[in-house]
RNA sequence: GGAGAGGUAGCGAAGUGGCUAAACGCGGCGGACUGUAAAUCCGCUCCUUCGGGUUCGGCGGUUCGAAUCCGUCCCUCUCCA
């Protein structure tokens, strides 16, 4: 049933950053082959932010090369870790989330994450449930494991500690929470982006002082996001989410630099390496790169939304943003009789969020940045009485029909 | 416990009684250009019934007038014990 561990850790080794320690790995896949047993694949996931994005699916779906492969995934909700604040330390004194809240988002979790993994090959488990049961004893036991010096050779601390941004005690047990999560399930591999190094090496620290073999790092390229700078993350706005309605996936995936289109191919879509190839081989033969990217757009769009859905965002990417056209399928907004112009209607656009405030309306009248119909439209035009059907515009990309 | 330095718009950072809704940079948004991107240029970036209203860690005070002065509280950093 399962491939020979070689032809295993070739498909493993597809696209990753680093695997520590690849002689360990190739050993527990001969053992696993040897006794047909699948390897314990850990994947955490924190419970507070539950829209996954492309950057988390380049994880997932490394992980789900190695569900085809036979092996498992023990999914860790980190319920417990979440309780009590947040590492990163950008939301200071984050509120507690309650046992619901976490529940809920967990399951808004599963609804976007099995859009990559395979639910059957899965198993999910809350860290609250050993977390919450260790006495202080043993706590110190686990603080003793490590020391301030290593601890403080976190990415995360280092930047915080030389910038004078507070650190909090309880937040050196992030790592070590996180690391004993492995010791519990005896995970053989953790998998993560370049950014979870400390964390998952720190699980073969603890594995190995528990007496456990030591698991497996894989960690994989972090993917940028928009600005094709940063890392992909919600907070930083720079993200695609494979929750997004496909159209938008769609004109996200366009608005990628250049520069990024072959790693996103790389990490972000289960093309072959060999296809790879040959479209790196047509963008230095000089191919426009926009070709290249309206497929990697529906390739990507295509993965979480299907052949209709990425026909639909294609035609609308067409004729809103190429063509410049009106796109039939916008958001709608019913008008009240009484209320019929657009100086009227201003106080339900704010209330939609299709502008943030009337100011910012008034402002980007000013600056050509509305249009009725595709035709601009200045201040003194605001009190024509709207038709049924007509269109209203922001910029280049909001739309609203106005329905009677 | 002691000494010092701080807390200003999404972020960084000026501002030490009125000319400050608050310089400048980044980010964001709109326009031009384009390939939809980048680069570049221009504009905008608290709310508003356009009269005004609410902002500079919180609260209270001084003053005709406070981000700026005083009191108090909270928070952060550094050094010492």
């Amino acid at each position: 049933m399962l491939r020979k561990p070689e032809e295993q850790l070739k498909i493993i080794k597809k696209g990753v950053h680093q695997i520590i320690d690849e002689e360990e790995l190739l050993e527990k896949l001969e053992k696993s082959y040897n006794l047909q047993k699948p390897l314990t694949i850990k994947l955490g996931l924190d419970p507070s932010a539950p829209d996954i994005h492309l950057g988390h699916a380049v994880v997932l779906r490394k992980i789900k090369q190695m569900q085809d492969l036979g092996h498992r995934v023990v999914i860790i909700i980190g319920d417990f870790t979440g309780r009590i604040g947040d590492p990163t330390g950008k939301a200071k004194g984050r509120v507690a989330l309650s046992e619901e809240q976490v529940k809920e988002n967990a399951e808004t979790y599963f609804e976007q994450i099995f859009k990559v993994l395979d639910g059957e090959k899965t198993t999910v488990r809350y860290n609250s449930e050993w977390l919450s049961k260790l006495s202080f004893e043993e706590v110190l036991k686990l603080a003793a494991t490590t020391s301030v010096a290593r601890i403080l050779e976190r990415d995360d601390f280092q930047k915080r500690y030389n910038n004078q941004v507070p650190i909090g005690i309880h937040e050196f047990f992030y790592p070590l929470m996180q690391a004993y999560d492995s010791v519990e399930i005896d995970a053989d591999i953790e998998l993560g982006g370049t950014d979870q190094t400390f964390n998952i090496l720190m699980g073969r620290t603890l594995q190995k002082h528990w007496g456990l073999e030591k698991q497996i790092a894989i960690f994989m390229p972090l993917l940028e996001g928009l600005d094709g700078v940063e890392k992909m993350s919600k907070s930083l706005g720079n993200y695609i989410g494979v929750n997004e309605p496909a159209e938008v996936m769609f004109k996200k995936v366009m608005e990628i630099p250049d520069q990024l289109i072959l790693k996103y191919f790389e990490l972000a879509t289960d093309e072959h390496p060999d296809e790879i190839e040959n479209i790196k081989r047509q963008l230095v033969q000089g191919a426009n790169p926009r070709d290249i990217k309206l497929k990697l757009a529906e390739i990507i769009t295509n993965l979480y939304w299907g052949d209709e859905e990425t026909k639909r965002a294609i035609s609308y990417f067409d004729t809103a943003f190429h063509k410049k056209e009106i796109p039939d399928d916008i958001p709608e907004l019913l008008i009240e009789i009484g209320k019929e112009t657009l100086l009227d209607i201003i106080p339900e656009i704010v209330e939609l969020g299709f502008v943030k405030s009337k100011s910012e309306f008034v402002r980007l009248l000013n600056q050509n940045g509305v249009q009725l119909n595709k035709e601009k439209i200045s201040e003194d035009e605001l009190d024509r009485v709207l038709m049924n059907g007509e269109v209203l515009q922001i910029g280049k990309k909001r739309f609203l029909r106005l329905i009677k």
